[in-house]
DNA sequence: CAAATAAGGATAACATTTATCCTTAATCCG
DNA sequence: CGGATTAAGGATAAATGTTATCCTTATTTG
């Protein structure tokens, strides 16, 4: 069970957008150069970024993606659920309903004891990536990375944000 | 990001195993039926389970399956982890080093802080898995089924447990 | 009007999950 | 001892999901 690579790069993705001086954009194309990655592929997942409305898209030359929130606004768990989705990890294929000793047409109450538990879980994962914004990762960023790289890489981003 | 139906199809097992006298055993075949699984592929589930230390096993007519541990010292996490693997659901490729702004040859002194937060979020997943043991959802079960029908089960289990 | 962009459809390469089949070695029972 | 039953595990295939590429369309900039 593994996330899609491109939660990895919306994410990265966002932290660079989370820079980004109020109402310019950057393009699908400098954020691919910057990490690295497959542009036309990039895009599907800035795509889905924009469909969850959380970024912002122009087109024509100087056009592409900026934040449709603040940075603080902005949580880690919206962000992979727009790229992942919003389903559960834990699919309950409710398989004691094949049990032979149960009377035909028998009825359950409620959900699986065991798919409870599990979504139990997988709701503890989702509230800790909530509790995380990009403006705490911008903080955290800020600690971990030399000025002189931070520095280079806010000119080269502005250099090609339209 | 879904969980393999195999980690749904152990916890099950596990849970019945749990209500197994001591020092007996169910078979692969006794388990699928009472799921309505395919024999062969649960058998690798189980397999895992065997591998994992988690269950012992015996051969032969009578053979079968019984737990390595009492109930309460068996966690969902270490059901979760025998079948789907420990590793974590989110993978860093450390797409940060392609940038082009980065001096030749720097190299990271911490891993990426994205990885960090999202590890994070895996560590509440696992630590709620942790937290349940297979004797906490027999009690849940015992309220969930009704008696009936889980003495009907029992008694299933036990004609066919060697 | 020409160039650049986001959006999205179609398709293919690749990996993983799900499943089936078969062989081997151990165990039980008559 | 011999036949039946079992777990373990290897090989293979089908189904699904992820990753990636290509192409078309509509919009914006200059």
């Amino acid at each position: 069970m593994i996330l899609k690579s491109q939660v990895e790069w919306a994410l990265h993705c966002c932290a660079i957008l989370s820079g980004l001086p109020e109402g310019r954009y950057l393009s699908t194309k400098a954020l691919a150069e910057l990490h690295g990655l497959p542009k036309e592929y990039l895009s599907k997942a800035l795509q889905s970024l924009s469909q969850a409305g959380l970024v912002l898209t122009t087109l024509g030359p100087s056009g592409g993606y900026r934040l449709a929130k603040t940075p603080n606004e902005l949580t880690f768990l919206e962000i992979v659920e727009a790229v992942e989705g919003g389903g559960r990890t834990f699919v309950c294929n409710n398989i004691r309903a094949n049990n032979p000793c149960r009377p035909k047409g028998y009825c359950e109450s409620s959900p699986c004891a065991i798919a409870r538990i599990m979504w139990e879980a997988d709701e503890a994962w989702r509230a800790k990536l909530r509790s995380v914004t990009l403006a705490d990762l911008g903080e955290i960023l800020a600690q971990d990375i030399p000025p002189d790289i931070w520095k280079g890489t806010f000119e080269w981003v502005l250099k090609r944000a339209g």
